[in-house]
Order: C-alpha cells, then structure tokens, then sequence
DNA sequence: CGCGATGGTGAATCACGTG
DNA sequence: TCACGTGATTCACCATCGC
C-alpha cells in the first residue's frame, strides 16, 4: 500500500548488532552544508535510528506580543521561510527519502514537529513507505500561554516513530521503558518539562537557539529504541542535543547542520559531556533476549525429576512429568506449552508460567512456577 | 499558501448569530446514504461547525490474543476498509469539501483520528485552505494496553480544530474553558475517559458501535466553539452522540448516516436526551463576557457565610467554606474547582456547578448550584 | 449495604525462528 | 512463502456475585 511506488524494505533477519559501527562512517562529527547533500557522503543500510527536527514552517503573522508589550522571540529565522506547501513538502520528501537509505533495513526514524509541519510530515513518510509505530505526545509541563485567549494554550508536540516498513524488526526496549515508568507500559503521551534553566545554552545572555529540545526527551527515545553501540543520525543537529545524550548513553552519533555557528555550539556542548559507565548504562532486559532453555534440558540435568507432579495455580489440572520432559494429564499428553494450551482450550499457553510444583522452603513446602527452574538453571550455566 | 488554489474564504466581520437557523435546513434530521451524497442537498454556508469521526483505516492484521487467551474485538467493519492511502485520500478530500461548502464563512471543522489517517486527514485539510487553530490531544484516562509488549501503549488520539481560513473570525469561548479548566487556561490536551458503563450503547448485550466517542469530548467541543442554537453537522454520526450533545446543550444537529441500524439507535437515543433548561444555558453563555469572580469575594461580601455547608449533588462530599473562599472537607482543602476535581479523582471540576448549598425558599428549603449567588451577585453589582 | 473476588472489555496497524 | 512450535504478554474501569 501507498500512493507512491517505493521499494519496500523487507523482513531480514535482524543483524547481529556489534558496538563497531562501519569503518567508512564519520562518527562524532557535524557534517557542514545542506543535510541532504550531507547525507549524501553516507553509505546505504548503515546507521540504526535517525532523530530529525526539522524546520516547522511556522507561519506566525507579524510580530506576536505578550501583554505586557514585551514582544515574543518567535521562530523568524531566515531558514524556517517556506513559500508554500508545496516547497516544505518537496524539501521533506528529500531529506527524509535520504534518510531512508542510509537507514538500516530494520532501524527506526524519529521525527517530532507541531501542527504546522507534522500532518505534511506523517502523510509523506507513509507515502515513502515507512510504517508508523506509534506517534508520541510531548506533554509540555510548562508550556507558553495563549497570551490572547484566542485558542486553546499549545501545549503539546507530537513525535513520530516509524520503521523501515511493515515487517521490520525494529528494536523496542519494552523492559526498560516499563521500568523507567514504574512497572507500568509506557504510554504515548510523555509529560515532560521544556528546556530551560541551565540545560539552555545561551549566547552572549540570549537562547543560543529558538527550538533547543529538552535532553530528557532525546534519552526517552534513544533508551527506548537503541541499543548500546548503535549510530544515531540527526539531519537537523541544531546545538546538538541528540550528539550530547547520544554520547551520554553509549551511542554512537552523526549530525548534519549547515549553520557554523551551531556546529561551533554543539561541538563544544558534546566535548563537555561525560558519557555514563559502563554499569549505569545497563537496562532492565527483556526476557525475550534470554536464551532458550528446553524444559526437557531441566529434566536431562535432575532439575526436575520425572514423575514430578505439576499443577496450574487453581490445581484444576495436576499432570506428571515425564523422563523426555513431556506431560501426561490422563490421556493426554504434549509439551509444557501444548499441553496447557489444550487443556484450557486457549490459542496459546506459555508453559513456563502455567504450570507449577511444590518445593520444600524455610517455612514449609512452597508453590513456585516451574519458571523459577529454569532461571535457576540459566544462572547456574553461565559462563 | 497552500498546494492546491482554493477559494480562500476570506476574513468578514462575523454575522450575527441567531437562533434561527435557514428555513430550509433539515435540523434533528439524520439523513441516510453516502455523507457526501447527503450533504450535496444541503445548502452553501448554512452550518456552524462540522464535528467529524470518519474512518480511520486500521489496516489490522490477524487476531489478538490478550495474555489471559481471550480475544479482542476488534474494528474490521467494511466502512473501514480502504484498498491504498490514494483511495482513502481521495475519500476524505470529498467529503471535507462538501463540507466545506456547506460551513459557514466563519464557521469552525473538527476532525478526530488515530496515526493512521489524522495525518492524511490534515494534510488534505490545509490543501483545501482550512487554517489550522489547534490540534487537541485526548488523552485516554483507560486506554487498551500494548498486550504484546511491541509498542509503546497507543494511549490518544488527535483532534484538529481548524477555521475555513487564516482570517477567519471562528468562535471561542474562552472564559468558559478556563472555568471548566479550574481558572486556568485549556491546554490542547485533554484527559478523559473513553465511553463505556451505562453511556455505552448496547444491543442484545454487545455494543452497539464499535467506536462510540465519549460525550465529554462532544461537551467540550461544542462548549467551547459554538453558540446556543447553533448548527452542527456530523457527515459520520454512528449511534449519534454528536446529535445528543448538541440537544443538551441547546445546538441544532443535522447528521448523515450510511447504515439504517446506526440511525436506529441514533434517533432512539436522542428522543430520550434532555435539553438542559434555559437558566443552565444561559450561564453558561453569560461566563463568556462575564466579569471573573473570585468565589472569595462571594464570601467577603456576606452573599456566603464562612461556615456554610456545601456539597454535591448526591451528597456524598459534604465541604465546609471557610473565610479565604477555600473548602475544606475532613483534611483535604482547595478552592471550590480544585476539591471538587481530587474528591472525584477527575481531571478538572467546575466548582460553581458541582458544588450545592441550602437556601429558604417560599416552599421550605431549597438546594441550588453555588453558581447562582454568583449570579445574584453579578446581578447586585452592575454598573 | 459494603467489600472483595472474579470476570469482561476497549479504534490495536501487537512474535519469531526454523524448516 | 507458508506452516508450525515455542513462548512472551495487560491497564483501568465496570458489572456481577458471594459473604
């Protein structure tokens, strides 16, 4: 699907992620000039996430004031000037068809703008065949009022991820973002402070740019979407804070920025920044990534004996372990997973956590998930 | 600017509005067949606002499963069905431009979507020249999980508030958000519940509609951008919650609904809704040019005692008002919005309504909304 | 009547590797 | 490309029922 014809990214097999990053890319450096011809100096399939924060095309009319008279620093430099829509759509296609080619097959895009630019932004890279993941809701804490009363207060941007395409095996940390949001899933909409204070950089006592994002916001995206190692592309780097939070979390980066004097800014900012160590930079895991373990392996090495009884947490079934790691439940039998998948007549069943078995504790016999074998068994045969 | 050359409905002082609207208007209609079909025999510039809910385009795959093996229900309905994003764009650039002709010059459109079509959807929408005020984020207080662990919780969906032009002069009731919104100015994000309980439509024990938006939103929609008997058209009215809100607000309705069951449902609800009576209207109508009032200096001018009781229409929070014009119940206290927003655990509450008092009336003791010594008192200090 | 346990459900683009 | 086996995965709210 698709208005226009594009090639799609297939399904691959996700690479082995290494922390080496291809020996031609321009690692920890601002390419200077127009960042689709940047981009251009950029070999196919090679960096794992693009955060862009492109121009908004604000159209404000005239001058905007505040009530006191005093009048707002609105976004008026010369390079947010689009004549027409047609000229911010052309400009959005090229640097985001860019993008996609450098853009691994199973990397994401990040792109975040207001209602200005982000309708034009989503309908083009769904027209370039990028698949919306989810589009995120910045919350501003503390956002600018409508000082007319005119609308209702602007107090949101809207960010969105996308991959390659439909079957990409993009990367989701879900463990760790239900663990920075307190054991619960993160949802689409993040409440979190504008830029201010001493995160703001200042030049001469005024912002050194009119839209420098929040860092808490590019750590969200890059811990939830990266892995350690991985090369982080910004086509629009601005005072660099995607390079400041990349370098922070252990990824690598790139950006583009065609204006010197943000290039002089972000160079010096990252130059500053410390990255975290090593033990810091560790994330809650998601069981998916632990290797498998056959339940006939835990019966072949006596963590379970055969005969053994197990039961789901009801006791309405008791079935017997047998020596191949198979259940029996009167006349039925099958693996840990078919088995309590045909009893409760479910579409699927993860034995692992269904069945149980009683274990003598400190206090007494205890009822424990015959998951807890196999994390014992995991840590036992650790290298 | 704008792609596509347009009619551009330019700036024009606002008509005064009445009550009656043209003579040939079908108002409390639901007309039947294709929307775009329907409001062909509508005339030019007659409605007020247009509120849309179009399909969204879920492009879903096979079943899902919840952890517990149940499944979703989930939105495969025909209406939704689109075969590539080109046909649904053509489909949304129909009917939003005979909704356009139908709109008023200084009428407002609204449009509510997903990621999956809202960026289609205002894309097309600035294309034809409407001028976009904001764009509102419902967060969903109960959203679906992520079951599967793959995403971030799709938790929002995006409405569009758009004019038919830059120069417009669109309605906006400002004062009577910022009551609504505890005295503080509505942000583009609003938390509210999605529908279900007893506002959920139900037919022989399933739903009705699969995608029944919450009158809440409908409420505050319509409470903020237009006027007692103004007219509202809904091209996608479903089970009708447009039309039931409009009525208890004192707005004309005029829908269009393709399938006989819907209209049905629609028409049946809508018979039973109840207008709110012309005293409720009219205070609200008079909060917009009304001048602010502390509920303090209700109570430093004697028109409340420190010490009188209030409470909820059910009497279950009893509050007591103390002399700084704050409440105080058992060891929680705040001003009459911010209490009645923490006992209800609900996102924002106007106090002037919620909160009710004992009066001596003729026939005994009578209850009324604290709302109408705001109003005797408003009444005792004119000019 | 209150309270806890239990079960149902909502606009959802919802797994992945092997053969 | 498809079929199949393994196995990872949920939050808020409401209705109903039992005590």
């Amino acid at each position: 699907m698709g208005v226009i014809e594009t090639t799609r990214m297939r399904a691959k097999a996700a690479p082995k992620r290494t922390e080496n990053a291809p020996a031609d890319l321009p690692l920890s450096t601002i390419l200077s000039g127009d960042c689709v011809e940047a981009m251009r100096s950029l070999p196919d399939n090679s960096v794992d996430m693009v955060f862009a924060d492109p121009p908004y095309n604000l159209q404000l009319g005239g001058d905007l004031n505040r009530p006191d008279g005093s009048q707002v620093d609105a976004v008026t430099d010369h390079w947010d000037q689009f004549d027409s829509f047609k000229i911010y759509d052309d400009f959005t296609r090229d640097w985001m068809t860019e993008a996609r080619r450098v853009l691994k097959p199973d990397g994401a895009l990040w792109v975040i703008g207001s209602y200005h630019n982000i309708f034009r932004v989503g309908s083009i890279l769904q027209d370039l065949g990028f698949w919306i993941l989810n589009d995120i809701v910045w919350r501003k804490s503390n956002p600018m009022p409508n000082f007319k009363g005119t609308r209702f207060t602007n107090a949101h941007e809207t960010l969105i991820w996308a991959s390659q395409g439909e079957k990409s095996k993009y990367q989701f940390n879900y463990r760790a973002m239900k663990t920075l949001n307190d054991e619960l899933q993160m949802r689409s909409d993040w409440v979190l402070p504008i830029c201010g204070g001493g995160e703001r950089l200042k030049h001469n006592g005024t912002k050194a740019h009119p839209t420098q994002k929040p860092e808490s916001l590019l750590y969200r995206v890059m811990l939830a979407t990266t892995e350690k190692g991985d090369v982080v592309l910004d086509p629009f780097f601005g005072t660099g804070t995607t390079g400041a939070v990349a370098k922070r979390l252990g990824r690598q980066w790139i950006g583009c920025e065609r204006e010197d004097f943000y290039r002089d800014v972000a160079m010096k900012r990252i130059e500053k920044e410390l990255p975290l160590d090593e033990s810091a930079l560790e994330t809650m895991q998601s069981k998916k990534n632990a290797p498998r373990v056959a339940f006939g392996a835990l019966v072949e090495n006596g963590y379970i004996k055969p005969g053994t009884e197990v039961f789901d947490k009801k006791r309405k079934w008791v079935a017997t372990v047998r020596a191949d790691g198979s259940l029996i439940y009167g006349k039925q039998m099958g693996s840990i997973h078919g088995l309590g998948k045909d009893l409760q007549g479910a579409p699927s069943c993860n034995g692992w956590t269904f069945w149980h078995f009683e274990q003598d504790g400190p206090g007494g016999p205890e009822v424990k998930p015959i998951d807890s074998v196999r994390q014992t068994y995991l840590l036992a045969t650790e290298d």
